[in-house]
DNA sequence: GTCCAGGATCGGA
DNA sequence: TCCGATCATGGA
């Protein structure tokens, strides 16, 4: 027995359908059952064998106080997946391609520079753009990684620094999100206590954060599970399954998927998502 | 060479 | 309120 190993067995639990469904961006695969990843300045190696998952390094301790909320593992899913499933055949086909999927809960400040960079990129850019600035700007570890930067260092850092790193136009948005921060104009720990339209609506008061991106923020780090994003995707696979393939607007996405998921849209976005890159 | 990506902003109708 | 052009970048 290694003391810095933690293990855990869980149903619904796949760490690749949990880090590939486009909800987070600092990981590395090793193979199918073995990913690392990095999340509030520590670099966790997870493997899973069936269904029991290992974590190292850490402690029970940790355990407890961060990578249980991190896996959102207070969660039932199989009573989610019970309640999305029981009356829609599209749900049921998407849940049972990616039935390991969980809502991450992340750090609001990294992911909120996170899907400030994602607008109008791809996922393989986004991760790379993100690794660039954490091993420019972050604070290395000693276990080689490195943290996500401060908002501070970001709002010191200059325009073509940032350029540097790949964000390209998105550099301006970066800049200013982390000075707002920075100088105490935004606080995101009180944005905690807003309700979900006046923290959306907050959000986008932000150069760069959009419905959309202030859709993934609420969802993805403020645990607002009932938020469902809107993007090239979700709009894609809704339209195809739920709107005989007619092109609609942003607009009535949002109210279908209101009608149709309510509470759990969150959940349902991701499921559909996941789905969609791979079939649509 | 063109098209696309977890879109947002801006100006003009 | 809605529409279209534009934005920086790299992979397909």
């Amino acid at each position: 027995m290694n003391d810095d190993i933690f293990t855990f067995s869980s149903d619904c639990f796949n760490i690749g359908q949990i880090l590939e469904c486009g909800q987070c961006f600092r990981f590395d695969k090793i193979s199918d059952n073995e990913y690392y990843i990095t999340a509030f300045g520590k670099k966790l190696l997870i493997k899973q064998y069936s269904k029991e998952i290992m974590l190292s390094p850490t402690t029970n301790d940790e355990f407890e106080k961060l990578w249980k909320h991190y896996f959102d593992l207070e969660t039932d899913y199989s009573k989610i997946q019970e309640i999305l499933t029981a009356n829609d055949f599209v749900m049921r086909d998407a849940v049972e391609f990616a039935p390991g999927i969980r809502l991450l809960n992340q750090d609001t400040w990294e992911c909120l520079i996170s899907f400030i960079i994602s607008q109008n990129n791809n996922i393989s850019r986004i991760k790379k753009i993100i690794e660039n600035l954490c091993c420019r700007f972050g604070d290395e570890s000693s276990d080689g990684s490195f943290s996500f930067p401060s908002p501070k260092i970001l709002s010191e850092a200059k325009i073509k620094e940032l350029v540097q790193c790949g964000t390209g136009y998105r550099a301006e948005y970066i800049s200013r999100a982390a000075k707002k921060i920075h100088n105490g104009e935004i606080d995101l720990e009180d944005f905690k206590s807003l309700s979900t339209k006046e923290l959306g609506d907050s959000l986008m008061k932000i150069k760069g954060i959009g419905r959309k991106v202030a859709d993934c923020i609420t969802l993805f780090s403020f645990a607002r599970k009932d938020i469902f994003p809107v993007d090239v995707w979700s709009k894609r696979v809704m339209e195809h399954f739920y709107f005989n393939g007619n092109e609609v607007s942003i607009n009535e996405i949002h109210q279908k998927a209101q009608k149709l998921f309510g509470c759990y849209g969150g959940y349902a976005q991701q499921y559909l998502y996941h789905y969609a890159r791979n079939f649509l």
